[in-house]
DNA sequence: AGCACGCCGACT
DNA sequence: GTCGGCGTGCTC
């Protein structure tokens, strides 16, 4: 039998073929990772199987060394998603590959020299005296001892420093061990386990309390729990390793190594179904009769609109529970930034330990740990962001997508997926019911499920019956002009706070700058301090008095005087989190909360700034997005957005559809309990429709405005935008390659290509240089981006080497 | 991605 | 005639 192996790491974007020894014939499966001899000095490295064959067009295959894996450690068809992926997305099998495979497990091999110990010098002079090389070798062994390959080419850097070891191997006067470093181990935990009956046990500790107490006590603490693990033993005896060694020399006990699963989560109280309101009993009876069909039709694709608190995720949970009862396993996909210990804690407390969580907080042992529960078919539901659509199950039988317009569903790295279209793709491999939902669906699903594409249902009626917030907009040019505010809280907004100062109730306050200012310019010369990486003014930060880059990290110390005129006349423009807050200490009785990247980063630190403001003893949380995702707190009454306008002033189509979402997103927080919400929306474009709109919660007119437009404009859903980027650390050069393919594509054009609709650019991406790279990008408009992947594949690895970086985003955000 | 080969200039 | 630097192409 043959394998066709994709060698693990290697920017090779092909498999190759080797021959599975019969010894390992019963071991070889799709998915397996294995060792194999690679190149003319056939050095080990790893590899994995991703397709079994009988037949090879080469002649001289190679032997698989080794399989590293008794099972599978992606699912049956992550394969042919990968394949999918390659060329959906431009990417190489590998980068694809990484997505659907456990966390980091690439094992490397190690090479271990050792000079033989009967090694003669005049023997060996025959051998050496042709090679330089091997003279080297040799002499470095002989001060050095066993060394490691890479310490070795440190020293001896030769070209042919492994063909060399291997001739000096053969002809026996060196050895090599081979040894497998995985970086990612299994924790296991020892666990001592009772050989005799308890009855048995007691009497024996009762026969030795006196010369072995330590033992005595052990086997009586066993004889109730019969299996322990050995800390606790050795901890609650109050004894040592040693006395339970002797207790297994006796034969006792044995002393078993477990595996221990790192928890991503703790325990929860059990809870269970609710009775289904009417709005939610129709999707849940639809969706469970799509599950116990087998018939895969397009209807088996849904969207649902449900205002926020119209219980969406009651409807999951009972979908769920019947996948469940079908013996099949379901996917949940949540935004990142709402993916809280809250939102958990909902599928935890429903499904208890047949729940696994993935969310980039984990550790990687962590991730790991995940990871195997799924493999191991110890969890049947899986809750997780955008990289949790690759979770290895094999019989999916729902996928959901919550909050399914949220733009961190797009990964920003390569592979550029987008989770929505892989989740489609899944399910449409798997025969999986997809469930789509959201408060503002995305323009383009919509229009899919108004076209029939999704099956589409709208929740209206917030659970308790409780109403939609009232909002009120200010205009924010009449503050200044008219009141002479300055402010960045308006009158109206200032009085709300106060008066929820004065009930106890809570307030929450939206604004999506972090940092203290924005922006620091010299009023002398007009000099203001940019990254010195990127093309990105710096942020102040108070509390550490530095000027940092949000793009690459970069920070500097605080300037009192410009570095450019050495005028003491700085100033501080545009209003971050910490500046809001710092002014909001002014008010009487404010307890404030600030959470945004700062304040929770490190682990936990999501949970401990919730628990905070839960507990009561902070009355306003002031934020960035993350204030407006998932937050489900009863006794937060006013909501306000310091700028609503941040959003909407920014260089893109999707600019009014994400401020829409956002201002409803936002304004659902308040008035979850009894006390009916509030909400204040601070703008300088009141009657721009996507403010105007999210007042009233109209998300059905906003839709019909925005298609309007996008069908005028030809913007998507009406056609897909394809973003060419190059990038590298030389203007000139990277210039000329954009220019190049500029030229490329229009010859395309030009020579009758009818997809191709609109050519913009080239220009200098909206961020110019970052990361001290230069960007230059083409937008391309195209009836179908699948109709031109081959000219794109083409563009990707023609100009994938070299000085510069090429990198292809279908419908970018 | 490595790694080896091969071409070519520098140096013994 | 040999060494080493770098560009090119192959790895089942």
């Amino acid at each position: 039998m043959i394998a066709k192996i994709i060698i693990n790491g290697q920017d090779v974007d092909k498999s190759f073929d080797y021959k599975i020894p019969q010894e390992l014939e019963n071991t070889a499966q799709i998915g397996c990772r294995v060792l194999v001899p690679f190149g003319q000095a056939n050095k080990l490295i790893e590899g994995i199987i991703v397709e079994l064959t009988e037949t090879s067009e080469f002649d001289k295959l190679k032997n698989i060394r080794e399989i590293l894996d008794e099972q599978p450690l992606c699912a049956p068809d992550s394969i042919e998603l990968c394949e999918w992926i390659r060329q959906k997305y431009f990417c190489s099998f590998n980068q694809a590959l990484r997505l659907v495979l456990p966390p980091r497990l690439a094992t490397r091999v190690q090479q271990w020299i050792t000079l033989n110990e009967d090694f003669d010098f005049a023997q060996a002079s025959e051998t050496l005296k042709s090679s330089k090389t091997k003279q080297e070798i040799v002499q470095f062994l002989q001060i050095s001892g066993t060394i490691e390959y890479g310490e070795l080419y440190e020293n001896v850097k030769r070209s042919n420093l492994q063909k060399s070891l291997n001739e000096l191997r053969d002809k026996g006067i060196l050895s090599i061990d081979e040894r497998n470093f995985q970086s990612i181990k299994e924790k296991s935990q020892k666990v001592a386990h009772l050989n005799a009956e308890p009855l048995q046990a007691l009497e024996i500790a009762e026969q030795i309390a006196g010369r072995a107490p330590i033992q005595s006590a052990m086997l009586t603490l066993l004889s109730e729990q019969e299996s322990m693990l050995c800390s606790d033993l050795v901890m609650l005896s109050d004894g040592s390793y040693a006395a339970l060694k002797s207790l297994q020399n006796k034969g006792l006990i044995t002393i078993s190594d477990d595996r221990i699963m790192r928890a991503a989560y703790s325990e929860k109280e059990q809870t269970t179904a609710y009775k289904p309101t009417g709005e939610q009993k129709i999707i849940i009876d639809y969706i469970n009769k799509l599950l116990k069909s087998e018939n895969a039709s397009d209807e088996r694709k849904i969207l649902i609109r449900g205002v926020t608190g119209s219980g969406k995720t009651e409807v999951y949970l009972q979908s769920i529970e019947n996948c469940i009862k079908q013996g099949k396993q379901a996917i949940v996909l949540v935004p990142e930034i709402s993916l809280t210990p809250q939102i958990v804690e909902r599928f935890v407390s429903r499904f208890g330990n047949r729940v696994a969580v993935l969310h980039s907080a984990l550790s990687t042992g962590e991730r790991f740990d995940e990871w195997s529960r799924i493999l191991d078919k110890s969890v049947d539901v899986v809750v997780g962001a955008r990289s949790a659509i690759f979770a290895p199950f094999d019989n999916i039988g729902i996928i959901i997508l919550d909050e399914e317009h949220e733009s961190s569903y797009k990964s920003e790295i390569s592979p550029k997926y987008h989770a929505r279209e892989v989740a489609q793709k899944r399910a449409e491999m798997s025969g999986a019911v997809l469930v789509l939902a959201s408060a503002t669906p995305s323009i383009e699903s919509f229009y899919r499920a108004r076209k029939g594409e999704y099956r589409l249902f709208h929740m209206e009626k917030r659970y308790n019956d409780n109403v939609l917030p009232t909002v009120e907009v200010v205009d924010m040019r009449q503050e200044l002009m008219e009141k002479r505010n300055t402010s960045i809280f308006s009158g109206k907004l200032r009085e709300e706070i106060e008066k929820n100062l004065q009930t106890g109730d809570k307030t929450i306050l939206f604004l999506n700058r972090r940092g203290y200012s924005t922006f620091v310019s010299c009023r002398e010369c007009g000099h203001s301090l940019m990254c010195e990486n990127c093309s990105v003014s710096l942020t102040y930060h108070r509390s550490s008095n530095r000027l940092s880059c949000h793009y690459c990290g970069f920070s500097r110390m605080n300037v009192t005087i410009c570095p450019e005129c050495s005028s003491r006349y700085i100033k501080f423009f545009g209003t971050g989190t910490q500046k809001a807050e710092e002014e909001l200490q002014t008010f009487p009785g404010a307890k404030v909360l600030r959470m945004d990247v700062d304040t929770t980063s490190g682990k936990g630190g999501h949970e401990s700034v919730l628990s905070k403001f839960e507990s009561g003893n902070y009355n306003i949380l002031i934020g960035t997005q993350m204030v407006t995702k998932g937050l489900d707190f009863p006794d937060v009454t006013l909501v306000g957005v310091l700028a609503a306008d941040t959003s909407l002033n920014v260089d893109d189509f999707r600019a009014a559809e994400r401020t829409f979402a956002q201002l409803a997103q936002v304004a659902g927080r308040a008035g979850r309990g009894e006390t009916p919400g509030r909400a204040v929306i601070q703008t300088y474009q009141p009657e721009h429709y996507a403010v105007d709109l999210a007042r009233n919660h109209d998300y059905l007119s906003f839709y019909d405005t925005e298609i309007k437009l996008r069908e005028r404009l030809c913007y998507p859903p009406f056609c897909d935008i394809v973003s060419i980027m190059v990038s590298g650390d030389d203007d000139q050069i990277t210039a000329e390659v954009i220019r190049e393919i500029e030229t490329l594509i229009k010859s395309e054009q030009t020579a009758g290509n009818q997809e191709i609709l609109d050519i913009l650019g080239p220009v200098a991406a909206p961020i110019a240089r970052l990361k001290r790279k230069f960007r230059y990008r083409i937008l391309l408009k195209c009836s179908s981006a699948d109709a031109i992947s081959d000219i794109l594949q083409k563009l990707q690895q023609t100009y994938t080497h070299g000085d510069t970086y090429l990198s292809i985003d279908i419908n970018p955000f």
